[in-house]
DNA sequence: GACCGGATCCGT
DNA sequence: CGGATCCGGTCT
């Protein structure tokens, strides 16, 4: 039996958030199957930032992040990458973390070094999209990690942006192997 | 209906 | 540094 993280988690500020979610355990269920991740690097997208997806408006595909926090957002970029959310802050307000870099259990270091790399490997498509990760019942989970790590946090400019690129809205684990460069 | 750039990754 | 490869957003 898991508990995943409350709706409380998530609806606050992206920015707080955003660093809280690293070590922090994903989840994701197939059938019987079940694999797990822990979360390395993250980067936060908000409101009055131009490089969020949700700056200009509600759309078909962003439309998710204006909805409760909580819930996965998931999209599909370069034509051959997904790339998987959580959006954060209350109802109508637009937000969403990036989850950059995977350390998964038992697996090659790099397998989930980054966005498209760690969908790939978790399987995720946009049928992962608008999940409700804070139902237990959900396929797609974030839980807390029981083994409190003793990790340095490093926050520095976001990647592979080219709007906004100045704020320092990217988070990592300090020396973790998974994290997507380095 | 067409155009274009993108929250990536890998090999050179 | 360029190519793969396709979709969503925007404009016509």
């Amino acid at each position: 039996m898991t508990k995943p993280l409350k709706r409380s988690f998530f609806e606050r500020t992206t920015i707080e958030v955003a660093p809280e979610l690293l070590n922090k355990i994903i989840i994701i269920r197939s059938g019987k199957k079940e694999k797990k991740g822990v979360i390395v690097e993250v980067e936060a997208y908000t409101k009055d930032d131009a490089a969020c997806h949700a700056s200009r408006g509600k759309t078909p595909r962003n439309e998710v992040m204006f909805g409760p926090g909580g819930y996965s957002y998931v999209y599909f970029i370069y034509g051959m990458y997904h790339c998987l959310n959580f959006v954060t802050e209350k109802k109508d307000i637009p937000g969403a973390i990036l989850i950059r870099a995977l350390e998964i259990p038992d697996e090659d270091e790099r397998v989930a070094s980054g966005p498209g790399k760690l969908c790939k490997y978790l399987n995720i498509t946009k049928a992962h999209n608008k999940i409700d990760c804070c139902n237990e019942d959900s396929s797609l989970l974030v839980t807390n990690n029981n083994q409190k790590e003793h990790t340095q946090i490093v926050q520095t400019k976001r990647i592979g942006i080219s709007k906004a690129a100045h704020y320092p809205w990217r988070w990592y684990i300090k020396d973790n192997l998974s994290v997507s460069k380095k």
